[in-house]
This record gives structure tokens, C-alpha cells and sequence, in this order.
DNA sequence: AAAGACACCTGTCCGC
DNA sequence: TGCGGACAGGTGTCTT
């Protein structure tokens, strides 16, 4: 389900909800997710949350003691309810606050995670060796030349790589390199600097834009009050298979690369 | 080191 | 209607 764009407007949706709050429990109904939720999460109890962050599509509760680490996987969401709200099928997990909210993880295909961490975040694993933020400054046309010298894999599995730059995931890699030009099963490495310009302006383009609209909804996304993602509108390859190219008329294409589904129009890409 | 396959899991949709 | 299979917004891990 969700990419960048849908994590943070996650992120931004439960921040005003979670700052300055005291985590009064933590009940876990189904510890296993992508790993098993950690029985050392229990010590947040009692904490206070000081901020509410996102590292590429990893969202970040710091509180007093250690930070609650949680990836949405595919399918998870996260939403705040009222303590007496009776939890349904896939609501794995409830953070308990003081104002008598919960914030509570709902998550179909559990591949989403929740963990804790008591050290400085950025040594975490899962975080200290992922790329660039794309909307922030270290992530350039410069930084995807580099990164991608030497590199035969195909363009989109490329940008794809968090290791590369974070965030960037199915559906606004296929929608960047539409906007870009660039056929998706082009080897990375052979790709100019300067085309590597465009890519990493469209890049940010896609994913600022799809932040204003709120993310994208395709079947059940919605933000933490509940509401849809209006981004969906602005897809102008993903999902759109057979259909006409919005800029040329040839019918848009479908190929599998990486073992992800890759839309694009043989046309305009090259 | 890099690239590809596979794994995790549930829900939905499509064709027969 | 039922059933099997493919597919879905991610990414760590294992194998080449």
C-alpha cells in the first residue's frame, strides 16, 4: 500500500496527535508481523513522545527512552480512534495515550513491523544503510550518475533501491520516468548525466505532488482521519494498461522487470 | 559487489 | 457458485 507520499501523509496525520502525549499502554493482539513485534516494546509504556519523524518509508516515535520504529509494509495503515473503539479483524496493535486515543496499526498482509530502539535511530539496521531522502538536497542528478556506473540492472529496479535513494516505490517509479522520458528496462548504468537531471526533477516532482493530494488511494489507502489519497487521478501510467498514452496516443505498455509490474509508453520512453 | 529469485501473508479479482 | 491461480503500494535474505 504505501509508498513515501502515503507514509508521510501518515506521518504528518498522527504527529499533532502524538506529541507531548504519555504512552499510557501498548496491547498487542498479533505479535507477528514482519518480524516478531519485540516484548521490549512494552517499555514505551510510560514514556512521553517528543517526535514524530519519517526516514524514507520507515515513520519514527521518539520518546523519552527509545524510538518506536514502524514500516507500513504493503498493506498497513495507521489511524487514531477513541480508546473504546472495539479493534477489527487485522488491528494488530494499539498504542494507548494519555489523551485516550489510540493509535492503532492495521495491517491485512502483515508484512508491515514494529520495533524498538534504544540507541541513536540512525544505527538501526534497517536505517543506517539507506539513501538520500529524495526531496531533500543529497539526492541529485549527480548522486544517480554515480550510484549507477557499472550498474546493468534495469533503471526502475535502480531507483527502486533503497540503498539508492529511499521512498521511491512502484508506483511513482513508473510514474517518474514517464515524466523523465526514460524507458524503465534501460540499464542504470548506461544513462546519461544528463538524463539523470531530468529523472531525479521528476522524481521529486511525483513524489511532492503526490504528497499535496495526500498519497494515492488504490483500493484502501486512506490517511490517519480516514480520508482517501486524490493522487490516483494524476496517474498517467500506472494501472493504465491498453489505454492511450496522454501524451502521444499509443497504447501504454506493461512488462514485468524486477518482478514488479512496469507501465510505460514504448513511445515517449526511450 | 551486484543482480535475481524468493520469502513473508491476506484479500480480491478473473477465468473456467 | 466454487475453485485455482495470478496479482497487489515492500524489502530483507539467500543464491548465483
Amino acid at each position: 500500500m504505501p509508498e513515501l507520499p502515503e507514509v508521510e501523509t501518515t506521518c504528518r496525520g498522527i504527529r499533532p496527535h502524538l506529541l507531548g502525549q504519555t504512552i499510557s499502554a501498548v496491547e498487542v493482539r498479533q505479535p507477528k508481523l514482519r518480524w516478531p513485534i519485540p516484548a521490549e516494546l512494552s517499555t514505551a509504556t510510560g514514556q512521553t513522545i517528543h517526535a514524530v519523524t519519517r526516514r524514507g518509508k520507515y515513520l519514527l516515535i521518539k520518546t523519552d527512552t527509545g524510538t518506536i520504529l514502524i514500516h507500513l509494509g504493503m498493506s498497513g495503515s495507521l489511524r487514531l480512534v477513541d480508546n473504546h473503539q472495539q479493534p477489527e479483524k487485522h488491528d494488530h496493535i494499539d498504542i494507548a495515550l494519555s489523551s485516550g486515543k489510540l493509535l492503532r496499526l492495521h495491517d491485512p498482509r502483515r508484512f508491515g513491523a514494529v520495533l524498538w530502539w534504544t540507541e541513536k535511530i540512525e544505527t538501526h539496521p534497517l536505517l543506517s544503510k539507506l539513501g538520500p531522502e529524495p526531496l531533500e538536497t543529497a539526492f541529485d542528478d549527480d548522486h544517480l550518475w554515480r550510484q549507477s556506473r557499472g550498474r546493468k540492472q534495469a533503471v526502475k529496479a535502480f531507483i527502486m533501491n533503497g540503498h539508492i535513494v529511499v521512498g521511491v516505490g512502484n508506483i511513482y517509479a513508473s510514474e517518474s520516468l514517464f515524466r523523465a522520458g526514460i524507458l524503465p528496462q534501460r540499464q542504470a548504468g548506461r544513462i546519461s548525466r544528463q538524463r539523470y537531471q531530468r529523472l531525479s526533477q521528476t522524481i521529486r516532482e511525483v513524489l511532492a505532488e503526490a504528497i499535496a493530494q495526500g498519497g494515492t488511494t488504490l483500493q484502501d489507502f486512506s490517511n490517519s482521519d480516514g480520508q482517501p489519497g486524490y493522487f490516483a487521478q494524476e496517474l498517467l501510467v500506472y494501472g493504465r494498461e491498453g489505454q492511450d498514452c496522454v501524451a502521444c496516443s499509443a497504447k501504454i505498455k506493461i512488462k514485468v522487470i524486477g518482478q514488479r509490474a512496469s507501465f510505460y509508453c514504448s513511445k515517449c520512453q526511450t
